[in-house]
DNA sequence: AATATTGCCGAACATGTTGTTCAATATTAT
DNA sequence: ATAATATTGAACAACATGTTCGGCAATATT
């Protein structure tokens, strides 16, 4: 790809998580964006059709780094999956928040920023599908699988939440244990 | 309260709801809803500051109706409380929902109403915190209360909107057993 | 019943946002 | 060098917001 397009997306990208880190989605204009990224308004257009795409992109790119790395940590750091320890991909995701990895941080601690935290549960779901049998045991047997996939999803997004809202006081591993107690 | 002022207010709500059915939130205009409504722009305006306002309005009516109902229950029918059920004010407010009190589902079936749903939200946590007593020995020792709290009201919304998507299949009963069987 | 108060109307208005277009310019690839 | 491509900035139409105003209609007060 032309280097003038990466930087530009790159400006934009950067401007958006700042601005999304001090006001509301709904309240960002697309001028705000174009000029703390410094950037032509055709420019911004020629790149994302409208601001929903820009932050839909957005998503795609931090987290198929952030669970591709979860995947991937099957083969990397297989351990991590080796010693009974079935919760350990949500103590590596923790860990990762805790790094500020990619700035995820910052916007899942935007105020109500709804859409954002609604990919992250999708891509949970994905990855809590594809690790079915690694967690399944514990899941009640009355109760189906699809309910079940969207509870333990929703419930690890709430906890990063409240975990954030509380200036991530507790260690991973201690979020990770009150994780694993409500599930 | 003025009888002209009280008919605006429903026409403006009932308006309002039957958007919010169609369309998202953020996708409404203040022109849509007065021409549903029928009634002239300076009007709305005299009523609601802003849109945010409205849907906020919109929600302490509703909510307000419901959960009241839900505390009031405590003493018109009691027999809920107290015969080792102590998960049937869930169960009440399913049912409630089950008999679309108030156009509740309609705004839960709601595309992507976040705003709405954490309202929701907000009003579940506060009545746990009321109910404190009665489901309190189900928490996990080694949780915090405010971890748990907002725990079991975001499952409970989840387990509502995921009904809701499903088409409403299942009993509340049936609904009840899945929440209580993850909590 | 007469009067005062209050709410509604609707049109007009200033302001701001969106998304598009275009010709000029700068950067990159061949 | 030359062709292809990205960026710029300004201008534009279309639309949404929130305010203002005088005239009108429904209520409340006496």
């Amino acid at each position: 790809m032309d280097r003038r397009q990466q930087k530009t997306r790159e400006a934009i990208f950067k401007a958006f998580i700042s601005l999304l880190s001090t006001k509301h989605y709904d309240k960002i204009t697309v001028g705000e964006i174009i000029n703390l990224a410094n950037v032509g308004r055709a420019t911004f257009y020629a790149h994302f059709e409208t601001k929903d795409y820009l932050l839909k992109d957005l998503c795609q790119d931090l987290f198929c780094h952030v669970f591709d790395c979860a995947t991937a940590s099957e083969h990397t750091h297989k351990h991590l999956f080796c010693c009974n320890a079935p919760d350990s991909v949500f103590l590596h995701l923790l860990q990762h928040l805790q790094n500020n990895d990619n700035n995820l941080l910052k916007l899942l601690a935007c105020p109500n920023n709804d859409l954002f935290l609604a990919y992250f549960k999708q891509n949970m779901a994905q990855l809590l599908l594809s690790q079915n049998a690694t967690f399944d045991f514990k899941k009640p047997q009355d109760v189906p699988q699809d309910y079940w996939i969207n509870h333990v999803a929703t419930t690890f997004v709430e906890t990063v939440k409240w975990w954030i809202a509380g200036d991530m006081k507790q260690s991973p591993q201690q979020i990770c244990n009150y994780f694993t107690a409500v599930i």
